[in-house]
DNA sequence: CTGTTAGCGCTTTCAA
DNA sequence: TTGAAAGCGCTAACAG
């Protein structure tokens, strides 16, 4: 709180607050002479705008709000990466908001921000998503993007990637690569995210004439134990010779139960992940992933969240979809 | 910005604005009766206070702000998570800002600090410190705690890991191997963290009655192939059997170049590395770590911000150092 | 081109 | 226990 303000100035400049205001603004009412006065006190006193009161006469914050349910996460970190650089260029700032996966944080979050902190909010919601009643005020009030993780029955404006065809694809992959009997760790249940994810795998296996068989199917749950303990059972009981893990964190489980069970990867059971985990390649053996532009992401979800802010002719329900990379990276498996 | 504010609460329940005010903040002046009412209304208009407002008035923001270097990155992502952790126990914003290790930027963004947008910093500078100058200022100005990366020169308070300790253990290890020519890849040098690294390193091997030799020390540099092709040199040239990699980003070269070079690890070469990767244990063959306790970290240095904030007695320069943890994960090689 | 005035929403004296 | 009034620092309308 350096106390050099614009009263200050202008008193020891001899004007107005309104005109070093203005000069400050470079405004074009302003002659060239006082504007450099101005400047070179601003300069020398080191003079710093006072954000909250600009802020609260202009009824705008010059802030956003980033909701994700944890930072400590590939895809959302790259994600925060790349709307951070968005927000610099427009001379914004970015709040980081986690809900870890909990909708009522969610919930009372979204309650804090509606106070005018911030202009607008990029959200990924969390993944035990149930009701949306509390975005519904919200996009009333707010300008707010959805990114990869949205509530569907909510119109508004969502970036995500292709769920759908990548899943259809990384199973087509594995029907390709011979197997016979491609299990899914499903997650996500919830949300469209999930559910495109697992329709895309349904409908791959059908497309190949494979029949679905529920017991192929393990839902994710938060314990990680429980997880390796039912990816285990699976690979005891079913011994599928291909696994789609439609999170990172469910292609872990994987190695370790193939680990322990002395089942060879990919030469037993092949694996592919969505994932933008940096060393999947150098995992033992290596992972094929289904990688998503997490920062290209980010990038075009904040981009379109400032054309909304600066007015610009945006749909209110304009959807974008990038496409994720099926990253194959097969080895013997001996390596 | 609901536009419903103290005044209209106020006017609905024909009371005065400061009365309102006080009741919302449960002021012991107000009768209980009143508070009801006033509470009540305010839950059914879904008032939410303006912060701008109370910050003007007050001059304080109620939000502190964190800088690192970069989000997407497996230990200040993990910090951040800390971070927030104690931010929401106080009811505290958290404001993220990258300085992509540029000084510049981070000078860039102090300025913009300095102007009463937040009421503390926890910051973890850039590794092209060469200038401390701009936080002379600021730490006059703003309660700031440096995490893992600091400025030597400014008395602060820090909050540290082990860095000369561990690095001296992880060399001690690799000389407990049998190793006789231990390579070393510095980053971070112009800091205080890579210094002590490097230190440990250092004396690790001088107890041990090994020379050091400056071609054994590989200089991290921005290019990602610029390291690698330096990795696979020393490789080539000097043909090294233990490797110490002080930050995550300079263990994958190694893998890549023992890979290209036919190299085995750990047969031939051994590898310890500074690095927080949840999946170290999966790697080709797993890597031996030097793991920060990031989460940790980032719940120690916001803890002692809020205790300055709060005004407990906090001796300006304290310095609290935690623990790494060495995780040997040696496998023969083959698996 | 510059100044005057008013007010953003809130809190805090001071007075009743 | 409550109200009136002032002001945090800034900017926008209006006037000159």
């Amino acid at each position: 709180m350096g106390s050099v303000n614009i009263k200050k100035l202008a008193l020891e400049l001899n004007l107005s607050a309104a005109t070093v205001s203005r000069a400050l603004h470079d405004s074009y009412e302003i002659s060239t002479e006082t504007k450099q006065r101005v400047w070179a006190l601003a300069k020398a006193l080191n003079y710093q705008p006072n954000h909250f009161a600009s802020n609260l006469r202009q009824q705008k914050s010059m802030t956003i709000a980033v909701i994700v349910p944890e930072v400590a996460n590939n895809f959302f970190s790259q994600a925060i990466n790349g709307i951070e650089e968005i927000a610099r260029l427009h001379d914004y700032h970015v709040l980081i908001y986690q809900t870890h996966e909990s909708t009522e944080k969610e919930i009372a979050l979204i309650k804090r921000l509606l106070s005018g902190r911030v202009d607008g909010i990029l959200i990924s919601v969390a993944s035990n998503a149930n009701d949306s009643e509390h975005f519904k005020e919200l996009i009333t009030q707010l300008p707010l993007v959805f990114f990869d993780r949205l509530y569907e029955d909510i119109e508004a404006i969502t970036v995500t990637t292709d769920d759908y065809e990548s899943a259809f694809n990384a199973t087509q992959h594995l029907v390709d690569c011979n197997c016979k009997k491609i299990a899914y760790l499903q997650a996500l249940n919830n949300l469209s995210t999930g559910k495109k994810r697992l329709a895309g795998y349904l409908d791959a296996l059908k497309n190949n004439g494979i029949i679905s068989d529920e017991a192929l199917i393990i839902k994710n749950c938060d314990d990680e134990n429980k997880n390796y303990e039912q990816v285990k059972g699976l690979l005891i009981t079913h011994k599928p010779d291909g696994i789609i893990a439609s999170i990172e964190d469910l292609a872990l489980p994987c190695y370790y139960a193939c680990n322990d069970l002395n089942l060879n990867i990919p030469a037993d059971v092949k694996i592919v992940s969505f994932s933008n985990l940096k060393t999947a390649p150098l995992l033992k053996p290596s992972l094929t992933t289904i990688t998503q532009p997490a920062f290209q992401i980010g990038k075009e979800a904040a981009t379109i969240l400032f054309s909304v802010l600066n007015k610009k002719d945006i749909q209110p329900n304009e959807t974008k979809v990038l496409k994720s990379t099926l990253m194959i990276r097969e080895s013997t498996g001996m390596g």
